[in-house]
DNA sequence: CAGACCGATTAAAACGTGTCAATGGCCATG
DNA sequence: CATGGCCATTGACACGTTTTAATCGGTCTG
């Protein structure tokens, strides 16, 4: 078609006008209310945008309108596939309405988590779903004060008045995980932490504790807790020396962790001090992350409904745009036990 | 600070250049040539920035300058953590430029290819670093005429004139893997290729073939393809069925697998027959996801470089960005063979 | 002392789009 | 035929920023 070389000025608006021989307002209204031009002039006006190959500029959209058609997604750490699986969630949600979903990455630093909630303000993103690294909503608010709406996901424990949260239950899971072992006859439980800003670490925590008492046991005594950095497999390994501190006789009949990745990091770490599970120690994960059903023997685990998860915040988030009458909602799901290889029964 | 009720109208330049009893041309020299302003009306402005808590409107400024400062990051499935990793070199990259990235996610369908080459363009997307779905060029071709420039990733098969491209030799890979399993003394050996239109999947096949034929056997004879739809575990695990298919004597005596989830699936699926690798039948993945290290038995696998990939290619695009004399580059990483547990030596 | 020059600052014009009040043409009604 | 009303279209402006050329006050030079 155009044999012209040479990067040429980009076709605007206006060009496509004089194409068609229309003013640069009907246009617009062709792109943006079809409904209201006739139908000869519609059908000019799109032969002219195919030929020109028109492509709509967002900036200038995006100026006039004060909101941009992009949200944001601000994640823990892309690397886990716990959040790649929200983040699918998320994607799809969007992507039916239209919006793009620019993907941040805090790698769980306060600092990045702070540069990437100012670019979205800079960039007057119509919303946001945030992870947030600590209990600190100040970032948040701020943004809300900036006009970019943002719905929290996986943190429970913010009030209702601040901001939609979608999340789900650690409390509950962590009982659930709990009990399993207890029920299995295990006494001394181990729980392997992450960091201890992480909310979703304290929570589960607390379930499992609850769950001790629950049967009557201290969880003082039963429950040993061990704190790692990061969330990843290469942490578990390594805590594994001091998880099995103390000898054969003080060590724990279960771990609990708080993450898959640490969970299958644990089972590595033991096979290579020849041991195993669940025949030396029985081994419970958290997320249901696909790892999970492939490593061996399988990982009994707390399930999450990881795509729901980010289906749900971005419908939230959707409703807080959208409806003009919104209220802040809290949902929460239920994690579900999922039963696998790595955990037997107490054998003395 | 502000205690004013309700959603003010957002500060502008212009606000902050009232404030200072300065122009707005003179804000905006503070904010990006600070070094041609007096250090008095310098400070008088940086305070009323701080007063005012004003941030930039990026719309505004890319509409005037024609270029946004984000670029776009076109993957074929963000769950796959080869991508993930990938994703955070061009990440890391991008953000030590102060270059936001726009995750964007095809799931390997051409359609959602070409949507989200479509947004790139309407963004005026400073460049982009894509993972094309089939062999085709002309989205990348059409987007750099929009004057998007991209850089091709994983697509070491694209003429240099084209665009930049950064990939691993995908030949040099398949060829590792043949040879250690011919080395090991396997004769049958078959290949499970995800779908036919990825490159990847193709070239290491060559490879393999091309160890068998260096080795003196027939390519057509000793290797055997399978084609999977997707390249996740679960594919995997189905396909063992037509991969022992045939009975005990003619069964493969190895499978590569040209993706480390296939492979993990082919070990669960093997394990559910009662099988298991290297006893039975040798597996190769390929990638050395952090899963391959993690399954039992440990996988034999041919490592990429994949943050150095994603960081690569970033830093081509780069160059394509801010020097004024490019010439178009072919980066060609070398795979690097990983032997872990999951092959071993024909016994007959 | 006149003129040239310099650095700091400003005024104004653009970038591409959406919106809104105003315009024009047309038909139906009185 | 005159009037009113309706619909399709238009013209002009605003959004927030960057940039260029012009302006201003002041100092140096001949």
């Amino acid at each position: 078609m155009s044999s012209s070389e040479g990067p040429r000025r980009p076709v605007g608006i206006n060009d496509v006008a004089a194409r068609a021989g229309v003013s640069p307002g009907t246009v617009s209204n062709v792109l943006n209310r079809p409904e209201r031009v006739a139908e000869s002039t519609r059908r000019r006006v799109e032969r002219a945008v195919q030929e020109l190959d028109y492509v709509r500029n967002s900036s200038g959209r995006s100026l006039r309108s004060g909101r941009s058609d992009s949200v944001g997604l601000l994640v823990l750490d892309v690397t886990n596939p716990f959040f790649a699986e929200v983040a699918r969630g998320v994607e799809d949600t969007a992507g039916e309405e239209g919006l793009a979903v620019v993907l941040l990455n805090s790698a769980e630093q306060a600092a990045r988590q702070r540069r990437s909630i100012r670019l979205l303000a800079e960039q007057r993103a119509a919303g946001a779903v945030i992870m947030p690294v600590d209990g600190d909503t100040t970032d948040l608010l701020w943004l809300r004060k900036q006009g970019v709406p943002g719905v929290l996901l996986d943190r429970g424990d913010v009030s209702a008045e601040t901001a939609c949260s979608v999340s789900v239950d650690n409390h509950a899971g962590g009982m659930a995980a709990g009990r399993h072992l207890i029920n299995l006859g295990h006494e001394r439980i181990t729980y392997l932490s992450g960091p201890a800003e992480l909310e979703q670490c304290r929570t589960r925590l607390e379930g499992l504790r609850a769950a001790v008492a629950e049967s009557g046991g201290d969880p003082d005594r039963a429950v040993r807790v061990i704190r790692t950095a990061q969330l990843n497999a290469e942490s578990g390994e390594k805590a594994v020396e001091e998880v099995l501190a103390g000898g054969p006789r003080r060590r724990p009949q279960a771990v609990f962790c708080t993450n898959d990745q640490l969970a299958v990091g644990v089972l590595k770490g033991l096979g290579e001090r020849g041991l195993s599970a669940p025949g030396d120690l029985s081994v419970v994960g958290y997320d249901d992350v696909n790892l999970a059903a492939l490593v061996h023997p399988g990982l009994t685990t707390v399930a999450q409904p990881k795509y729901e998860l980010g289906r749900a915040a971005m419908e939230l988030l959707l409703s807080e745009l959208n409806d003009q009458e919104h209220h802040h909602e809290r949902l929460r799901f239920a994690p579900e036990l999922v039963v696998r290889g790595s955990t037997a029964a107490y054998r003395p």
